[in-house]
DNA sequence: GTTAGCATGTAAGGAGTTACATGATTTT
DNA sequence: AAAATCATGTAACTCCTTACATGCTAAC
C-alpha cells in the first residue's frame, strides 16, 4: 500500500536538497522555479512534508530566530518571528531521491511525471537523461502515430473546430518531438551548448503541453 | 455545493446530442474525436451515466436489436448481442447541455476544460466562441507576463535545463497565444477560413476576462 | 478451443483541491 | 488601525484511476 508516487513528493525532495527550507517558501519555490507547470496548494503540501518526516526523509527544525544563541532549544521561539519549521533532508532521504532520480521506467516519461524529471536534470546522470528523453521521444512519437490514424479514419466526419483541435494537438505533438530530438543531439555530442540564443527570428520552436494522456490502455 | 464541473459529463452530453450511444462506443468516441487530450475509463464513465440519468439527463433504452418486434419491452433481449444499455439524451438533458455552452465564466478557459469546450464550438454561438478564445487569450497572457517576471528575477540562480524548462514552456505559451489571436482573427472576419472580408467597427466590448488566478493568491 | 474484443459494472483508493481556522508580522 | 502577506494546518470533498468481477461473441 502507499505507493505514493506523487510528483510532489519528489519536487519537495529535490529542493530541500539544495537547501534547508520551510513550508512557505517550498511553495513558493514549487511554483516559480518549477511550477510552470502546476501550483501546488499548501492543503497537500504540508500533510506531504509530515509524512516525509514520518518516513525519516526529512526533519524538522522549528528555528525561532537564525542566530538563536540561548540555550533551549525548540520549544519556545517566543522573541523571533512565528515559529517556521524549517525540514532539512537527512542522509537517507538524500539516498532515496538519488534512487528516484536514477529510476528510468516508463513513469518517468509520462505526461505529468517528465516535468519535473526534467527539471532535476542538473542532478541526473547522463545516461539516465538520455533514456528519459529518448523514452519520452518515442512515447509521443507512438501518440502521434495514433493521432494520425484515427485522424485518417474520421477525418470526414468531422466538424471544423474538432478538425482545428486535432490539427493543433498534433503539431503541438510534432514540436515537443522536435524539442526532444535537439535536446538529444545535444547530450550526445557533448551537452553544454551554448543555445543559438536569441535573433528573435525562425527558430526551430518548440512543443506545446498537449494537453494529456493517451488514447487506449 | 455540488458545483459539479467534470469535464466528462460536459463531452457525455456533448457527444449523446450528437447521437444515442451506449458505452463502450461513447469510450471510445471520447478517446479519438475528443480524446486527444485525456483517456477515460470505465470506472468513471458508467458512474458518470448513472448519475446523468438520475439527474434526469439521459434515458436508458436497452436495446436487444435494433428491430425488436417482440411486446416484451426490457428484460430479456435474448437473441441478440449482450443487452448494450443506449443512452438518449433527454429534452431536459439537451438544455441543460446548451446552458453549460453557453456559460462563459473563468472555467471555460482553464486548462482542464478550455479543450473541450473548444471540442464543441461547432454547436457554440460566435459571441460565446469569442469571449472564451478572448478569455483563454488573455489567460495565457497574464500566465505568460508571471513567467517573464519570475524569470527576471531568477535567472541567475537557476541551472541550465530549469532555464531550458521554463524557456520551452513560455515558448509554448505563446505559440498558444499566437493560435488563439488566428481564431480570433478568423472569428472576427466572419469565420470558416476563407476570405479576410469586413471587419465590424474595432470594439473590445467583450466580458472583460478578469485577472484570475494561477499561481499565487 | 482459445485468444481478442465487446460490454457492463463495483470497491477501494490516489492525488490533489477548496474552504475553513488560526494567528503573527509588515506595510500602508 | 486596516490590509497584505507570512505561516501552518485540518476536514471534507472531487474527480478520476486501478484492480477486480463477469460474461458474451467473433475470429484465428
Amino acid at each position: 500500500m502507499s505507493r505514493r508516487s506523487g510528483i510532489l513528493e519528489f519536487a519537495v525532495l529535490g529542493l530541500l536538497r539544495e537547501s534547508p527550507m520551510h513550508g512557505y517558501e517550498l511553495r513558493k519555490r514549487l511554483n516559480t522555479s518549477l511550477g510552470v507547470f502546476r501550483a501546488f496548494s499548501y492543503g497537500s503540501l504540508y500533510p506531504c512534508l509530515k509524512t516525509l518526516v514520518q518516513r525519516g526523509w526529512l526533519v524538522e527544525e522549528t528555528s525561532g530566530q537564525p542566530e538563536a544563541e540561548s540555550g533551549t532549544a525548540q520549544p519556545a521561539p517566543l522573541g523571533g518571528r512565528r515559529a517556521r519549521i524549517v525540514y532539512r533532508l537527512t542522509a537517507e532521504g538524500k539516498e532515496h531521491f538519488e534512487d528516484l532520480l536514477s529510476q528510468t521506467g516508463p513513469d518517468a516519461w509520462e505526461d505529468e511525471h517528465f516535468g519535473i524529471r526534467f527539471a532535476f536534470f542538473g542532478q541526473t546522470s547522463r545516461d539516465v537523461r538520455m533514456r528519459v528523453l529518448e523514452g519520452r521521444r518515442s512515447r509521443l512519437e507512438e501518440r502521434l502515430a495514433r493521432m494520425r490514424a484515427s485522424l485518417a479514419r474520421t477525418r470526414e466526419r468531422l466538424d471544423d473546430y474538432t478538425l482545428e483541435l486535432q490539427r493543433h494537438g498534433m503539431e503541438s505533438v510534432e514540436r515537443e518531438v522536435r524539442w526532444l530530438s535537439e535536446l538529444i543531439e545535444s547530450e550526445r555530442s557533448g551537452g553544454r551548448r551554448s543555445r543559438p540564443t536569441e535573433h528573435e527570428s525562425a527558430d526551430p520552436a518548440h512543443g506545446a503541453p498537449g494537453p494529456s494522456e493517451d488514447t487506449d490502455k
